[in-house]
RNA sequence: GGGGAGGUGGCCGAGCGGUUGAAGGCGCUCGCCUGCUAAGCGAGUGUAGUGUGUUAAGCACUACCGAGGGUUCGAAUCCCUCCCUCUCCGCCA
C-alpha cells in the first residue's frame, strides 16, 4: 500500500500497527502526533526509554546465557573429572547473574506492557477531527420519514406503564435499579427481533450464528480492550478470574485469540445473540428513566476477522448490515462518523447509527459499528498465515445489530397509536405469530389456565 | 467436590538429566523420476524475542515440549503449585 499524506498532515503508510513498539520506536514523532487528536496526552519519551532499557538488559542477559549453555554443553562433553569440576565451578557463578537480569528485564517489560496496554488505538486518518461528542459528524437522515403524529407521542416508560408491558417496580425490588421485566407481548417482541435479526444476517448477510460464553476470563477481556481500563464497569465474580460480558464482541472476538488462521478462511463473520452486563457507573444519575440505559440487556451482535487490506471496505458493509435492520424496520435513523476524541478505546474508526425516538425526542444510539484495525488482534494475538507464509496480525470488527431495548423504545415510540396501542411492523408479524398489534397486557398473569 | 490416567511440533507418536528444537511416521512445500491424479528418490517444513543487516534476504544468539515456580554447571526429562482433557464416584439443570 502507498504511503500517502493525511488530513492530519502526516504520512499513513498503510497497516502500521498499534502498541506495537517497533512503530512507536521507530515512528515517535509520528505516533506521538496521530495518538494525541484522540485528545489524550502520551509520554513517548518515557516508553522510548524504558524500551532501550528492556532491550539492553535482554543484550546483557542473553550474552550470560549464551555462555552458560556452551560451557555446560562442554562438560557433557568432558571426560576428564577435574576438567570438569574445574568448568562446574566456572558456570556456577553465572546463575545468580542470569537470575538477577532476567528479573529486570521482565520488571522492565511489564512495566512496558501495562503502559502500551493503556494507550488506545490510533484513528484513521479518515476519522474526522475532534475533542468530544459535539464534534461528531452526521450523515444524512436515512430510512422511514420522520413520522407526523396528529396526536402528542408519549415516551416509552409511559406507554410501557400504561400497556403493563414493562414491570419496573418488582425488577428493581428484585434487582436494584436499572433492571426492568419485560412482559407479555413486548418480551415477545423481543424475541421475535433476535430471531429476526439473526435471520436477516445468517440468511442474507451470510454470518455464522454461535452461542458463546457469558462469563470469560480476565484476558479476553484485555484482548478486546475493556481491561485494564474500564474494570469499574463491569460485573465479576468475586472468588475467581471470571467477568460477566458487556458485549458478545468480548468472547466472540477472543474465539481465536492464541491462533494463526489459514489465510484462506478469511473473512470470518459470527453473529450472536447474547445478554450484556454493564456497570454503568460512570453514568450514575442519567438517562434514569426507561429502559434506555441499563444494567442488562441483549443485543445482537457481529463481529468480522478480515485481512488487513480488506477492513476498511468490511466497516462500510458492517455498517450497511446493520443499518438493514433499521431500515426493514421502518425506523427514521442517522449515521454519525465518531471524532477523533470520542472513538472508543480500541476503535479506528467509528460509525454509530442513531434512530430517533418520538416520544423521548432524542436520537438513540442503537448500534457502534468498529473498525479495530489490528489493535484486538495483537492484544489477544490473533494472527492469520499471509500471502507470503508469514503470520501476521488480522483486523477485526464489529456492530450491534442491532441492541434490543432502544430498538423496542424506538418501535414503541414510533408505532404508537393514537388509542395507546402499538402497531407490530411489518417484517416482524410473521415472527409474532401473525400479530398485528400490542395491547394492554394482564395486570399479573393469565387468570385462567388455557389448556 | 473425591479417586485414577494423561497433556511433546499441522497431526500421530518416541524421549524420562547432557551433543534433542526435539527420533520415527503422516501431512505439506520444492526438485528429480515415471508417457497420464499411483508409487519411488532427494531436500525442506514451528513461533517469538534480541543483535547484525537498508525497518530486505540472510546470519548469530536467546526463549518456548499445558502454565507458573524450584533443584542443577545443564531439565521435555527430577520436585512443587495451578490449569485442562479422559475416566470412575458424588452432585446437579
Amino acid at each position: 500500500m502507498a504511503a500517502r499524506l493525511t488530513r492530519h498532515g502526516f504520512v499513513w503508510r498503510g497497516h502500521q500497527e498499534m502498541n506495537d513498539i517497533r512503530y512507536i520506536r521507530e515512528n515517535p514523532a509520528e505516533f506521538k502526533q496521530r495518538i494525541e487528536t484522540r485528545n489524550i496526552e502520551v509520554d513517548v519519551d518515557g516508553i522510548l526509554a524504558l524500551d532501550s532499557q528492556r532491550r539492553a538488559l535482554i543484550t546483557q542477559v542473553e550474552e550470560i546465557k549464551a555462555e552458560r549453555n556452551a560451557g555446560s554443553k562442554l562438560v557433557g562433553k568432558t571426560k576428564d573429572p577435574e576438567e570438569r569440576q574445574a568448568l562446574i565451578a566456572q558456570m556456577a557463578g553465572l546463575g545468580d547473574k542470569i537470575t538477577e537480569l532476567d528479573a529486570q528485564a521482565a520488571e522492565a517489560e511489564a512495566t512496558l506492557n501495562d503502559i502500551l496496554l493503556g494507550i488506545p488505538n490510533l484513528p484513521d486518518p479518515e476519522v474526522p477531527l475532534g475533542k468530544d461528542e459535539a464534534e461528531n459528524v452526521p450523515g444524512p437522515e436515512r430510512g422511514a420519514p420522520l413520522r407526523e403524529f396528529d396526536f402528542e407521542p408519549k415516551p416509552h416508560w409511559d406507554l410501557a406503564e400504561e400497556l403493563e408491558l414493562i414491570d419496573f417496580e418488582r425488577a428493581v425490588k428484585i434487582a436494584g435499579s436499572r433492571n426492568y421485566i419485560l412482559r407479555g407481548d413486548l418480551a415477545r417482541l423481543q424475541r421475535a427481533l433476535i430471531d429476526w435479526m439473526l435471520d436477516v444476517h445468517t440468511q442474507r448477510h451470510g454470518y455464522l450464528e454461535v452461542q458463546p460464553p457469558y462469563q470469560v476470563f480476565g484476558e479476553v477481556l484485555v484482548g478486546t480492550s475493556q481491561l485494564p481500563k474500564f474494570a469499574d464497569t463491569l460485573f465479576r465474580d468475586i472468588e475467581e478470574d471470571k467477568w460477566l460480558i458487556p458485549t458478545a464482541e468480548v468472547p466472540v472476538t477472543n474465539f481465536y485469540r492464541e491462533e494463526i488462521l489459514d489465510g484462506d478462511v478469511l473473512p470470518v463473520y459470527h453473529v450472536a445473540a447474547t445478554p450484556c452486563f454493564r456497570r454503568e457507573k460512570v453514568s450514575a444519575g442519567r438517562d434514569v428513566r426507561g429502559i434506555k440505559r441499563v444494567f442488562q440487556f441483549m443485543k445482537v451482535e457481529l463481529v468480522k476477522f478480515v485481512k488487513p487490506e480488506d477492513s476498511a471496505n468490511e466497516l462500510e458493509r458492517l455498517v450497511e448490515e446493520a443499518c438493514y435492520i433499521a431500515e426493514e424496520l421502518g425506523l427514521h435513523y442517522r449515521l454519525l462518523d465518531l471524532c477523533t476524541g470520542d472513538l472508543g478505546f480500541g476503535a479506528a474508526h467509528t460509525y454509530d447509527i442513531e434512530i430517533w425516538a418520538p416520544g423521548c425526542q432524542e436520537w438513540l444510539e442503537v448500534s457502534s459499528c468498529s473498525n479495530m484495525r489490528d489493535y484486538q488482534a495483537r492484544r489477544a494475538n490473533i494472527r492469520y498465515r499471509a500471502e507470503n507464509g508469514k503470520p501476521a496480525y488480522l483486523h477485526t470488527l464489529n456492530g450491534s445489530g442491532l441492541a434490543l431495548p432502544r430498538v423496542m423504545i424506538a418501535i414503541m415510540e414510533n408505532y404508537q397509536q393514537e388509542d395507546g396501542s402499538i402497531e407490530v411492523p411489518a417484517v416482524l408479524v410473521p415472527y409474532m405469530g401473525g400479530r398485528t398489534v400490542i395491547g394492554k397486557q394482564p395486570p399479573i398473569g393469565p387468570s385462567k389456565h388455557t389448556v
